[in-house]
DNA sequence: TGTCAATAGATTTTCGAATATTTTGAATCA
DNA sequence: TGATTCAAAATATTCGAAAATCTATTGACA
C-alpha cells in the first residue's frame, strides 16, 4: 500500500519544509504528541526524523528535555551568508573550470524555467511562490553542478535550506523591488563565459543583497 | 549535547567510533538485530543513532531495505581531501586573522600534548594510538578555533572524521617515515606568526602526503 | 517568609510485539 | 534449461504501552 516511501522518510521531508518555510517557528517545542497528531503516524518515525534534521541544524535537542525548532541570531545569519559565499565561491570557481556542456545547457534550462516563473507571477510578491522557490533552488544548483564534487554540493545545499528558513522567516520587506531575473541572468552569463572572477564576486554581491535585506527586520534576533 | 545520558546517544557515539575506526567494514550490513545485540539496546535508540549518522555520511540507507557502512571509493578520497584542504584554508586564514590570545595558547597546549603523546609511544606505530588520535583531532581542530564561524567549524569537524576513517581503513602503510611532530609544529609556527599564506600551504601539503600515503593500498577503492 | 523535600503530573525515551516489505527458494511452466 | 510465480522466511518499519526522566506543585520545616 505505502509504495516504498516510509512513514518517517515522508515526516522528515514534511517536518523539514515546515521548518524551512517557517510554519514551525524558531525555538518552538517539537512535542512527539503534537507531531504525532500533525502527520498522522507513530513515535517513531517522528523521533528518527527529528534526528535527522537535528544533524541537518534545522532542530535542537536536548537530552531527555526533548526537540526544539533550531533558534535563529543575526550572528548566524551572518556566519551562514559568509560561510555560504565562501563555499559557493568554491564550487562556482570549480564548475567554471571543469563543467562541460551538459553543466551549461543545464544551467541555461534552469535559468529559463526560473525566468519564466518570475514572469508569470510578476504582480504578486512571486519569491514566495512555491514554484518560483523551487526554481531558484534549483537554478544555484544547476551554477555549481558541475564542480565535480559531491561533499562541496552535499555542504552548499545544507547551507541553503538553511539560509532560506531566514528569508521565509523574515517579513517580506521588499524595500526596493529587486530585479531577481537580471542579477540571475548576469551571473549565468559569467559563468557561461568562464569568467570566474566576476561569476564569484556577483553571486557574493547576490547572497549580501539578500542578507542585507534581511538585517532590517530584526525580529528574531537576539 | 549530552550524548552519555541516553541509550540513543551512547549508541550513536559508539556506532560512530566503531565505523570511523574501521572495526564495522564499509558497505557492511548493519541489521537492527545485530546492532541490538552488539550495543544491548532496543531497537528505537539503533535507529535513531542510525539516522543521525546517514546525515553525516558514515551509514548508507535504503528505504525498507536497511542500513550499511558507509562505501569508500578513491574518487571520494580525492574529493574529501580537496574539500577539506579547502575548508580549512577558509578557516585556517580566519583564525589567524581574528584569533585572540587565546586561540594561540589553546593551540600551544593542544601541540604539547601532541608532542608528548608522540614522545611517549615512539616505538610504537603511535599515530595508531587512541590517545594520540585524539590529541591529533584535538590539534587540528585548535588551530582553526578562533575563526569564529561555527558553521565553518561544524562542517571542518565531519570531514575531519570523514577523512580519519580512510586512516583507519588503510593497513598503515608506514613508507618513509614522517616526522608528525616537526610538521604540525611547522603548521602552528606559522599561524602563530600571522603567516596566513605559508600556514595554509604547509596545512595543505600536510593533508596531500597523508592522502598521498593511502593512495598506495588501493584497498576498497573500486 | 523562604528553602527544601516529596509527590503527582507531564513528557521523553525505550522496549517488545505487530505490521509491512523484501528476499529466498522451491515448484511450475514454456 | 531458463524464466516465472508464489509462499515462507528474513528483515525493516511502525505502533502502543511500559519505563525513565523531567517539571510543577504542595506542604513541612527553619
Amino acid at each position: 500500500m505505502n509504495l516504498q516511501i516510509t512513514r518517517n522518510g515522508t515526516v522528515f521531508m514534511q517536518l523539514r519544509e515546515d521548518i524551512v518555510m517557517g510554519r514551525l517557528r524558531p525555538g518552538e517545542r517539537l512535542r512527539t504528541e503534537t507531531l504525532r497528531q500533525r502527520y498522522a503516524v507513530g513515535g517513531s518515525p517522528v523521533r528518527e526524523a527529528l534526528m535527522r534534521l537535528e544533524s541537518e541544524g534545522l532542530v535542537e535537542l536536548e537530552e531527555n528535555k526533548g526537540f526544539r525548532v533550531a533558534a535563529v541570531s543575526q550572528e548566524q545569519l551572518d556566519d551562514l551568508s559568509a560561510t555560504r559565499t565562501e563555499i559557493e565561491g568554491i564550487a562556482l570557481r570549480k564548475s567554471i573550470a571543469l563543467g562541460g556542456v551538459e553543466w551549461e545547457a543545464n544551467l541555461v534550462s534552469a535559468m529559463h524555467f526560473l525566468a519564466s516563473a518570475s514572469r508569470e507571477s510578476d504582480h504578486a510578491p512571486y519569491d514566495r511562490n512555491a514554484d518560483w522557490l523551487a526554481y531558484h533552488r534549483e537554478f544555484h544548483r544547476a551554477l555549481v553542478a558541475g564542480c565535480n564534487s559531491p561533499i562541496l554540493l552535499d555542504i552548499r545545499e545544507r547551507l541553503f535550506d538553511l539560509g532560506e528558513r531566514y528569508v521565509a522567516l523574515s517579513i517580506s520587506t521588499k524595500g526596493e523591488a529587486r530585479d531577481h531575473v537580471a542579477e540571475h541572468r548576469a551571473i549565468m552569463a559569467a559563468a557561461l563565459e568562464r569568467d570566474a572572477d566576476t561569476a564569484v564576486r556577483l553571486n557574493r554581491e547576490h547572497i549580501e543583497r539578500t542578507t542585507e535585506k534581511l538585517k532590517l527586520l530584526g525580529d528574531f534576533a537576539h
